[in-house]
DNA sequence: TATTGTTATACTCTATAACTATA
DNA sequence: TATAGTTATAGAGTATAACAATA
């Protein structure tokens, strides 16, 4: 059998970003959390007050999408809002979100640690500047 | 604002692969297919008689995710089915399908020179095997 | 019995439109 | 008016369980 896509980088980056955002899943697994709502609390917690627009400014997720997961988290208690300008809340984490971030920091640690030692050593050092080389900015 | 992400190689792998599939998706767009659609026709003509397992094992696709993607390519006249071994089917491209082809490879292709043209120039000889060697062979 | 095709179902991520609230 | 939060909805992609058909 004999599968074309092989050859191209494009479909190696979405077979390597799927997979392992899966295997990151699974070791938040024990923690009750979502890789995207991990780091929504890990970005609160280094920008306290942060508002649900600029969240979703940061992790390129629109605010209709970001809405819900916001609220899931509130209401396990994980994250409270105050009164911001305009219409905005501002977000922080509560101590049993507090207390959860460092977990969370431990298990985006191992994993990154996971995809360093994957690649070839020579490539390690460049591995950040390759992979946002290949960003794009428009759509999504 | 502050996004700890970013030092994180499977963020960018992340949102790399995520903003290069929606726009490789825009420039499928002209031929009323989807990036796994139009995939599954490129592999059926290079495998002609390949079954819906053997396709789904290929783009690691499971079976019951797959069907509905089959039926649909059936549906618009791309694809046909003929009994296989067992309760297999045999899947080849109707003249309409094989008359697609062309012009889905030929995206492709302009898809992975846009890929590499972003990457730095002395990375990209490297670029297919340092993206084969992040994925994970266990779960998805 | 093992494999394939199929249906049902559910969860995540993403996209768009439209509504409400506030500087 | 511009921005923020909110609700509804739809479409991909993915996962599991279960059933039918065939060697």
């Amino acid at each position: 059998m004999n599968n074309p896509l092989l050859d191209y980088p494009g479909y190696h980056l979405r077979r390597a970003a799927s997979s392992r955002l899966a295997e990151l899943g699974r070791h938040l697994d024990g923690l009750g959390l979502g890789v995207t709502e991990a780091s929504i609390l890990v970005l609160i917690d280094q920008n306290p007050d942060l508002s649900q627009a600029d969240c979703g400014r940061l992790l390129s997720i629109q605010r209709p999408n970001l809405n819900p997961l916001i609220q899931k988290l509130i209401q396990r208690g994980l994250i409270l809002t105050a009164k911001g300008q305009g219409r905005a809340l501002k977000l922080r984490l509560t101590p049993a979100g507090h207390a959860l971030t460092p977990d969370i920091i431990a298990e985006f640690q191992a994993h990154e640690a996971r995809i360093y030692a994957a690649v070839p050593e020579r490539f390690r050092a460049d591995l950040v500047a390759i992979l946002r080389s290949l960003w794009t900015t428009d759509g999504s």
